[in-house]
DNA sequence: GGGCAGAGTGTTATGTTATAGTGTTTGCAA
DNA sequence: TTGCAAACACTATAACATAACACTCTGCCC
């Protein structure tokens, strides 16, 4: 495996809890903006996204939750989904129909998703100049650009590793 | 309205009647250099969605389906789709679980989607270079990009037009 | 402290999208 | 004419998402 840092996939040399703590932090201050209320529910689905940066499909979500033992019908977990997404705080990949919670706060517009095809891992990377590239480009047909949605498939750092090692060997 | 010429935009100054009669004869070259057969059940499928340039759902395909009287099950429809999208000759458009026929065979990938939020009509623009762009950028984390997926959510040049009318008028 | 309004939740039911699994038909070649 | 593979037909079910409505809790006004 190669060793040079890749910052925007998460999961190598990073303090997850620290992470954690601070989106948490950003959403309760979001809410605080919003004049809205971070009830338990929508800490508890936020918290069950942020345990990975991997996205978790809302059924997913359901089975994980075991607040006060027992399980939230589907339409709670939409509602805090809805919420939290309005808010800015998690993504929906749609390639996956799942939920994402948002690592860059503050950033929500312009974001590029890489989603690993192997380890489902995901990275939220910078992508306003794109964005702008791309509304040129539909402006040029007519297009009045209002919403974006990039998503790339693919091999993480880690699992792109992997598979050249295999190739390697065999 | 504008009377500029929109070409992304195929409803407009676009005998249709021969776009679909193209398409079909492109998907049948395609499938004989794939050695594949353009059977009645994939040919119904892509002429349906050539009817308008307009994603369908694939229930939607089910209803509209009445060939030989009878309403085909949903498991057939999604064999037909996945066999033509297999061969570039549809494309799924994520973002409203629905399908789209290409009007760009041929150059099936580096499509970009510009999808109208208000009379869901969509344009495919090429985006080749884009996509590389997006390429570095991923490659730059240390990803390796297999496949893009980018679609724009916005108003299309009659939509936009008839808004901006409305806008002046009120 | 009683009543009211609004936000959020609990629950049931249902709608929508997609696939698994199994058996049948069809066309073609040995 | 048999055997095989591709495509199809059909049933069931998985997976994803929302509608509708009643209940609870909280803050606020009188």
């Amino acid at each position: 495996m190669s060793d040079r840092r890749r910052p925007d996939f998460p999961y190598r040399q990073h303090d997850h809890q620290v992470c954690i703590e601070e989106c948490i932090k950003r959403a309760e201050a979001a809410c605080m903006d919003h004049n809205e209320h971070f009830t338990e529910n929508r800490r508890a689905v936020l918290e069950l996204l942020l345990a990975g940066h991997r996205p978790l499909g809302a059924y997913e979500i359901v089975e994980q939750f075991d607040w006060k033992d027992r399980r939230p019908a589907p339409a709670q977990i939409y509602r805090a989904l809805a919420f939290l997404e309005s808010l800015g705080l998690i993504h929906r990949i749609a390639s996956r129909n799942a939920y994402l919670a948002c690592s860059r706060p503050g950033h929500q517009k312009g974001a590029i998703f890489l989603v690993c095809e192997q380890c489902e891992l995901v990275a939220e990377i910078e992508g306003t100049q794109m964005l702008a590239a791309i509304d040129n480009l539909s402006a040029s047909s007519g297009f009045e650009a209002h919403t974006h949605l990039i998503e790339v498939s693919g091999l993480c750092p880690a699992c792109s590793d992997t598979q050249d090692f295999e190739r390697a060997e065999t």
